[in-house]
DNA sequence: GGTATGCTTCTTGTATACAAGAAGACTTCC
DNA sequence: GGAAGTCTTCTTGTATACAAGAAGCATACC
């Protein structure tokens, strides 16, 4: 334990059990159980409870208990939207890039292309979240890194439903090279529809999975 | 106290007392300082307290104490950036607009005018958040309203540094008149830089309070 | 059998006692 | 006078005891 209040610790190991569907989105979880199995009081555990509630993770029902909330396609589709908006805009606003930013996304777009060539679809997904954060990264607003951040971490588990076979992967790095060839040729609208209709694939995703 | 848990009433009172700008930004407060004044032990207070500070209204130095959290400049200019990329979004996304939908926002823009006219500032305040309230509300993604919702609690103080005069209210009405134009016409580019141009004409109020 | 009532047991909500760190004042020593 | 060390007093951190609501079950009554 490298942390330094309890209450923390609380927060991380029991945010990582959720990302580790450690439990089933909707179970019952009780504030003794997890309070015994990390070896500490209720009063910690309850106090990180009480911000994973306010980040959405869990529905705290007084004097019943605590429930675990999972993502339903709706939920996760108004995440992807927000996306849209905020990474549509962020990308806009990099425009236009220098050489070297252009060249570093070229390469990311090579590691890519070899990733869906050699089926590795988890190397993918991991290649693509790079991809994302380097335009938010890049420009630099606090505010904007921490909300992407916070929603994308609800997210994870999506991903998978979203790029669920090559097929899948191939459309999403066309659309990454839609994104990076508009962003060379500094076409604004051409950004901003090209970011549109590559987040917009994944909510074509998830509705597939519904039928 | 028409409330269920302490901690929610505390979380109410607390938050409200923040609004109202009962203390200054940058001030510590104390646990105990604040369950006397609300008549409770610490335990609902302290809980209440973690939200806000996850919600980013103060910080917890541990053993130390908490800090009322103030906008700074930067600060607001993110808040304000954020802005500009959901509502550009959103009002983007809600062309085209119905007659009935084009007229309810001529009306409120005619409302808006009276106030410029009368020179009534906090009037015209009260429906600048109303018209920006108007498209989110109507585009009826639940997570963008709360997160828009979210940072525009932590805004009101801002609102009047931006509209300090009837010069700024003529240029902020102005610019919610070139969005509806755009709005009304369908044209998404000039949307989007209406919207761009009204939101970022706040940052640059905002600079000139520093100068 | 069906319904209502009270009990049993679970849960969280709240108060409080104590632990322990941080910061400043105060004292002591040089 | 200055510096080091201790001590006092503030703060929050954590554990625990108890209060109190909610839900299910068993039982009694009709």
């Amino acid at each position: 334990m490298r942390t330094g209040t309890k209450k923390d610790a609380a927060y991380r190991q029991i945010k990582q059990m959720f990302l580790e569907r450690r439990f089933e989105p909707g179970s019952m979880l009780s504030e003794n159980a997890i309070a015994s199995g990390l070896n500490m009081s209720r009063t910690p555990v309850r106090e990180a409870l009480q911000i994973l509630q306010s980040e959405g993770f869990v529905d705290i029902f007084p004097k019943r208990g605590i429930m675990l909330k999972g993502i339903g396609i709706a939920a996760a589709k108004e995440i992807l939207d927000l996306r849209a908006a905020v990474e549509g805009y962020v990308i806009v606003r990099c425009v236009p890039l220098s050489k070297k930013n252009l060249a570093e996304l070229e390469k990311m777009l090579e590691v890519q292309r070899e990733c869906y060539e050699n089926g590795d679809i988890s190397g993918y997904l991991h290649h693509d979240a790079v991809f994302h954060a380097y335009f938010i990264k890049f420009y630099g607003n606090s505010l904007i890194t921490e909300v992407v951040h916070s929603i994308n971490e609800r997210f994870t588990s999506v991903g998978l439903a979203i790029l669920k076979d090559l097929a899948a992967v191939k459309i999403s790095y066309e659309g990454h090279r839609n994104i990076f060839e508009a962003v060379k040729v500094g076409d604004i609208l051409r950004v901003w529809h090209a970011v549109y209709e590559h987040i917009h694939f994944g909510t074509l995703q998830l509705s597939q999975d519904s039928a």
